[in-house]
DNA sequence: TCCTAACTGCGTATGAGATACGCATCGAGC
DNA sequence: GCTCGATGCGTATCTCATACGCAGTTAGGA
């Protein structure tokens, strides 16, 4: 069974056994993979190359490769160590998933480039499954059944991502794309920009629902952290009237 | 004013002039568009380059450059097109997002690249607009205001785009992790093979909340589309609770 | 009617990037 | 000291996106 399992699995969780014959290793996994991270945190995943990779860590493009079989299983490492430890959870199942969804979504603006490398996959590296485990211990204590428990915390887990595949970038200075200067001057990262395109592109002939709501000025009076509260609460209304009837 | 909007989104709301100058152009944004899609779709975003899709089109690769600036710039007008026209609702704000939510659910399930290619800011492009526009429509004659609408159908948004990202390559045939065979052979995609490792992996000591999860046999017996429903339905419950409140 | 400017298609060339292959070197344990 | 399993890395190859410029095409004005 255990078989079944890819390399890059095993060595995330520690089954591949490390020799000890050869020379004094000068890289090591966690130092590229934390140079790998640095990298896509500050210039974005397509500044990272393996040559730059390389570069930083003051060796040959090649020698990475003794480390890591090809790009993806970097990036396989990069996701699963750049989250870290998730959070200690408050009392109360919705104070501890408020807070949980809050960390993680800080993990996303920070590195923005989880999203665009995730696979298209369940979590299978021990990072990841750290974090859905403690999102699930919200639940300790509580009527809910165990498929109830695990669909509340992945649905929390989507609107997370969702919201952060968004915003994330824009809000911690990456390029939008209004006007395309890869990094407005002035505002470090906002929202604005987009209020008055949208508002010059939309007329109400065509898309009525959509003109009425951005006519009431929605780009404009709220934070984009009010804004996130505000449609988490619905989630967690709606998980609340769940344990409300199982109670 | 319109002058801040990119070239980009000038052409997909038509507001470039078209000359009517030089020869019968062989190809048109259209034909690339579609073909560009349909390479996507079937191989991947990976196996989508510019020489690809020409030979496609039975033309050289430089030509495609004539009518597409650049290769960011095709993505954004496949992830335009894709999605198509959004279904008509049926009456009741419920029913109608619930629709609405399935319906880009099957989107992302034919079209999985999309969650790929997505650029990290709000929608702006025509397609994506028309498809948020219905999905405001759901609450026409409902007491939400402009922000709890927008924010409710964003919300579903991302639940929708957060289920597919996991599920939609994986379930539409594409090559998830288990075994790394490029497109398991005998079943057509499934969730299978991630139950067998994830239970191999997870232990009780050191993931307790998600052991129990497992323990109870999360991977063998629901259905993805039972999931999607249960896990929305949680959304739609907290939705409904404010729109009661409302009333 | 013919000329020309605005287009179109595309051949060639460049430069980035991932990575296969094989050599040279090192050092723990026999 | 020898040896075998590492390690670092130079070189070479292949895939890609895309800049640049030439050549053919045609609508509309002279």
């Amino acid at each position: 069974m255990p078989n079944d399992i890819p390399r890059t699995l095993k060595v995330l969780w520690g089954l591949e056994e490390r020799r000890t014959r050869g020379p004094q290793p000068a890289l090591s996994l966690e130092r590229i993979v934390a140079a790998a991270i640095e990298i896509a945190d500050r210039d974005g995943l397509l500044a990272l190359s393996m040559a730059r990779l390389a570069e930083r860590l003051g060796s040959a493009p090649m020698s990475l490769y003794r480390h890591v079989a090809d790009k993806d299983e970097l990036l396989v490492f990069m996701q699963d160590a750049a989250p870290g430890e998730p959070p200690e959870l408050p009392a109360g199942w919705r104070a501890g998933l408020h807070t949980w969804a809050r960390a993680l979504q800080a993990v996303y603006y920070r590195h923005p480039w989880i999203l665009q490398a995730s696979a298209g996959r369940p979590p299978l590296e021990p990072g990841q499954l750290a974090w859905l485990d403690r999102g699930l211990s919200a639940f300790d204590g509580t009527p809910l059944n165990s498929r109830e428990r695990f669909q509340a915390v992945m649905a929390t887990l989507y609107y997370v991502r969702g919201e952060a595949q968004i915003f994330a970038v824009l809000l911690s200075g990456g390029s939008g794309v209004p006007g395309d200067a890869t990094r407005s001057a002035g505002s470090e990262g906002s929202a604005d920009g987009f209020g008055e395109i949208i508002s010059a592109l939309v007329t109400a002939d065509r898309f009525p629902a959509l003109a009425t709501v951005i006519a009431d000025g929605l780009f404009k009076v709220e934070t984009e952290d009010g804004a996130f509260d505000a449609g988490l609460a619905r989630l967690l209304d709606g998980i609340e009237l769940l344990v409300s009837t199982r109670s």
